[in-house]
DNA sequence: GTGCAAAGTTGCACGTAGTGTAAATGCGTG
DNA sequence: CACGCATTTACACTACGTGCAACTTTGCAC
């Protein structure tokens, strides 16, 4: 295993990186901050932090990175017969959880006035999205006849978009409300986001496709 | 109105700079060119490049930026009552000529080995799917009850993603080759990818794409 | 423990990105 | 022509990211 000083040094300092970026990000908001500032709050030089990470955003977008790994993780768990839409959605049921969720919401309620996604971050959704699509290629492959690129293409973005909507609807509702009611409405808006996708978004402008939806503007 | 000098010089420069970027990533390829090397190429100083674009990602992204422009021009032509789906279908279909794919298509191709879109190309696909969100929500809010958040940006994440889906499978398969032909599968592969969306993915790994899927106009 | 090799850290130098500023140049109008 | 304004340009400055050559720490054999 991986608990020799060298690695465990590694891990201390990776998280000491990105705890001080974080901690940076609380004080002196998005944008407001150097990599030397970074590297002056976690002990180490600048140079030693471009060993870990190849940005500041890099170094955030650890804890989103952390979070799809985690998801992945899951996803890859799932029977091989399952519909792709229903693995997805149960995969991401397993990380409702507080303790899982809660650097990502403030990670994003820190980051929200900056409109896009950062570079790093985008990148991390989009290995997930490869993630997905490899499952989905695997699965398919087990069945009969060749393998449509374009469905598995579609259909591994869809299933990133959903549920991006889905955090970023319960985002901009509850900020990083974390108690078990918010928590319950992300689970029931990532069922939502799944839902929708897999009844082909055929609902006009008031869905409810489970009849305990969503709402509480 | 737009004809006066300073306009045309204006429009000018600019062209000349994303026109010299396209030559140095033809001849250098991606990332093995700066800034002062488009300056000097269009012939202007490094600070006028400046005054026009943030980077040399945001001027070969303005190749994107102007096609998606494009694409949401004809997007918002579109009846009220049309379903989005079919909406964005009809408005690719548009799009589906030479003249207005050969520059995607070579910029797809240049930048193909790349594995992440830039950023300044994300962002321009990102705003693309902010206005379809936009156009939606409108024509929700001109039926009944209240307007669903986590369906306006599902169906618009999705939207997208299935849209870069079928141009990622088309530049894949086909190259820059812009023949009818090519043009033709271009075309159906946008219909596919939409048509998957509207049928929630519910074809298993086979789900035949030719002629059954299609329908339009 | 001692010695050694591999892994990790650090300082330094270099080229590039992006921005503020003020001077210079070009354009439109009286 | 001369004036007001828009645009370009040179210059300076901070910060990013990387290659490189010490230097320090860790792992391991003896």
């Amino acid at each position: 295993m991986a608990t020799s000083r060298r690695e465990l040094n590694k891990a201390a300092t990776r998280q000491g990186i990105t705890d001080a970026a974080l901690t940076l990000l609380r004080s002196k908001g998005p944008g407001n901050f150097t990599v030397e500032d970074i590297a002056d709050t976690a002990g180490i030089s600048r140079r030693t932090f471009f060993n870990y990470f190849s940005s500041t955003d890099a170094a955030l977008a650890s804890v989103t990175h952390g979070f799809l790994d985690n998801a992945i993780q899951q996803f890859k768990l799932r029977p091989a017969n399952e519909p792709i839409l229903q693995s997805a959605q149960e995969a991401l049921m397993a990380l409702a959880d507080p303790m899982t969720v809660a650097p990502l919401a403030e990670l994003f309620t820190l980051t929200q006035q900056s409109t896009l996604m950062s570079h790093s971050e985008l990148e991390a959704w989009d290995h997930c999205r490869e993630q997905i699509t490899a499952v989905a290629r695997g699965r398919a492959a087990a069945g009969p006849g060749a393998v449509d690129e374009l469905y598995l293409r579609a259909l591994a973005g869809s299933v990133i978009s959903c549920g991006k909507a889905a955090m970023e609807v319960w985002f901009t509702r509850r900020g990083a409300d974390l108690s078990p009611a918010s928590l319950a409405e992300l689970r029931q808006l990532l069922i939502d986001a799944m839902a929708l996708l897999g009844s082909g978004f055929t609902a006009g402008s008031t869905p409810a496709p489970s009849p305990s939806a969503s709402r509480s503007s």
